[in-house]
DNA sequence: CTGAAAGCGCTTACAG
DNA sequence: CTGAAAGCGCTTACAG
């Protein structure tokens, strides 16, 4: 429970001492006098409400041209810019859109964000809230980022149960949160039918016995992986082990590889399918520096196709997601809730497909 | 200039038509209808200036036992959460901080939101704003951002013609943006040392010929990196060339190093220095389609030290960059200034260094 | 200890 | 074509 304001408080107010630059100082950034609305009309002559209006573009019949010029010579003259605060509360909303995310600092959000962006166009404002390293969205996030009274919130792989307690309050879509129950539209990775893919090309390449390397946050996406992938497994007659796993770190995944495959290797293990390629790319680590030949002696996959594992030596074998088909899809979702339109259909799925190089496949070119 | 209601309009409003589903029956993630302040006080009993009071934990002395009982009470059970709007105009400011940045989804920057996450502590609320993809920050974008009355801003690697017609109305921190010339505290790393000791590098490994495969956007640590390291390595005696380029993208730079090369090698070129880590990642690629061993045909090195870097193989020579270092330092440099609180220094400069490994050392352990 | 009132900066019917 | 007024949801002196 902060308190806002005196003493040690005063967060997120300016405070100024007696030894402190001034505002008209200019010290450190600190703000010019803002312009308002008030002061744009005074110095035309006109109303706010008439300031509001051409601003707005909404002059049409409505605002003589003299009026209309005079106006924006006082806004240019001033640098008025419309203060967000004033205008959110007097429409009742505001047009920020905000995506939340456990890990945009993941190559992966690039393309969602490029398709979010795209798909939402110029009307509105998209910002990024990151929960902490590892965490999923949590329903205190969300209900601080409704109070911002978003004009739509996107939500990416949030936790099992977090809708629970949240009653929302703005149009929201659910991105990768499969088996999450809502009424939110939501759009979603057919995660399974790549996993599949990868349980039949291990299969096919003659392993007998594969270990997963499970993400331990979680979300659903990550179950769904494991899931669809050994079941998969063992329909094709593999021996499975699951009893590893790491956050979507690199040095955490090597160090929980180094773990599990003193276990492994004796129970004849040739094969670690990885929740993610973050993982395999630890489990890569570690495996050179055991001395393990990539795939001869263990061969490695993952999931999400991130663009270094096209890069790496040995290519990395993984499930492509398609991420800039999710943003758009998420995208156009929010879009028509937003604007009060039906959505077309309210679970998308996107198809997933795997994607094999010379992790796996011994006759791949990439190989090391 | 979007207008803003009725018809194809009415952008960021839920507008009703007939066959639509009513706020009541909440369609698809539609707005129960939102608890006021008004409407716990009435519950309550009280005004909503003690509502106010309670909820800001300004009680002390001021509000009686049983009232913020009261208050509390009508609280839950009608599930109030304070506006931020309504808020922040009455206090005249938000309390959100936002990082702008132009490449959020790099996973540099995981570290960067983690370092700042933890400077400002949980009285600011943290949001990313990201620029289209390989733009730097514009004045416009950064406009758009003030009128959100952000309580303060992080920027990320600006353009160098940045500030020019930015007035800026709220704190703000200037993050790795070197040759900014701005009265705006900045945070910025020494790259240039960790550039000379590449060169020096570089130069003890008997390279004669070194290329340099630049970023093109225009910004400000991209030069610097470039220059110093491009000068240390004359002052080495080395020959360098200076033609190649490619935004920082995987694809990108292999294409840009494919189409260098051939003339490079016959030039003399023995290694490679990148503008970033991803530039090398593609290099690598390249080069192994084409069939060059790295480091002995080619030796190459990239900048920002990515977590990747350690893994891939060989393992990326990087001059490594602080990015949690960074995130903190601007982060609490925005939180003093936010609190009115003179900065301690105005201009912070955080150490880089050279991590050698098998791209360029053939005695590294971890070479291919 | 509590409330009525003013005000933050806009937008939007409404009246003229 | 234009403006006065109400109102969005809060917070903060101020008066009691």
């Amino acid at each position: 429970m902060p308190e806002a304001a005196g003493g040690a408080g005063g967060r997120y107010h300016r405070v100024m001492g007696s030894g402190e630059v001034s505002k008209h100082t200019n010290g450190y950034g600190q703000s010019a006098p803002r312009a308002t609305a008030a002061m744009v009309a005074a110095r035309a002559g006109v109303s706010t409400a008439t300031v509001s209006l051409v601003i707005n573009g909404k002059t049409a019949g409505r605002v003589s041209a003299d009026t209309i010029e005079a106006v924006q010579r006082a806004i240019a003259e001033l640098g008025y810019v419309v203060d967000g605060i004033g205008s959110s509360l007097a429409r009742g909303g505001s047009n920020i859109v905000i995506l939340v995310a456990p890990d945009v600092a993941n190559p992966f959000y690039a393309d969602v964000i490029a398709g979010v962006r795209g798909a939402l166009g110029d009307d509105y404002q998209l910002l990024l809230s990151v929960t902490d390293a590892g965490k999923t969205p949590e329903p205190g996030d969300i209900r601080k980022l409704f109070s911002l009274r978003p004009a739509g919130l996107l939500v990416d792989a949030p936790g099992t149960d977090f809708l629970a307690h949240l009653a929302p309050v703005s149009p929201m879509v659910l991105l990768d949160a499969p088996g999450i129950d809502s009424t939110a539209p939501s759009v979603n990775f057919d995660v399974a039918h790549g996993a599949r893919e990868l349980a039949d090309h291990l299969a096919g390449l003659g392993h007998r016995r594969v270990a997963y390397l499970d993400a331990v946050t979680g979300t659903g996406t990550f179950r769904l992986r494991r899931d669809a992938f050994l079941a998969r497994a063992v329909e094709r007659g593999l021996k499975t082990v699951a009893d590893a796993g790491a956050k979507v770190d690199i040095a955490a995944s090597a160090a929980a590889f180094a773990d599990a495959w003193p276990r492994w290797a004796p129970a004849g293990v040739t094969a670690v399918v990885c929740a993610t390629d973050t993982h395999a790319y630890g489990v890569f680590a570690q495996a050179r520096r055991a001395g393990l030949r990539i795939p001869d002696d263990v061969a490695v996959a993952g999931f999400d196709d991130l663009p270094y594992s096209a890069t790496s030596t040995p290519g990395l074998t993984s499930v492509r997601l398609p991420a800039a088909a999710l943003g758009r899809a998420a995208g156009s979702q929010l879009r028509r809730l937003m604007e009060g339109m039906p959505v077309e259909e309210s679970r998308v799925l996107l198809p997933s497909r795997l994607m094999v190089r010379g992790s796996t496949d011994p006759s791949h070119p990439g190989r090391a």
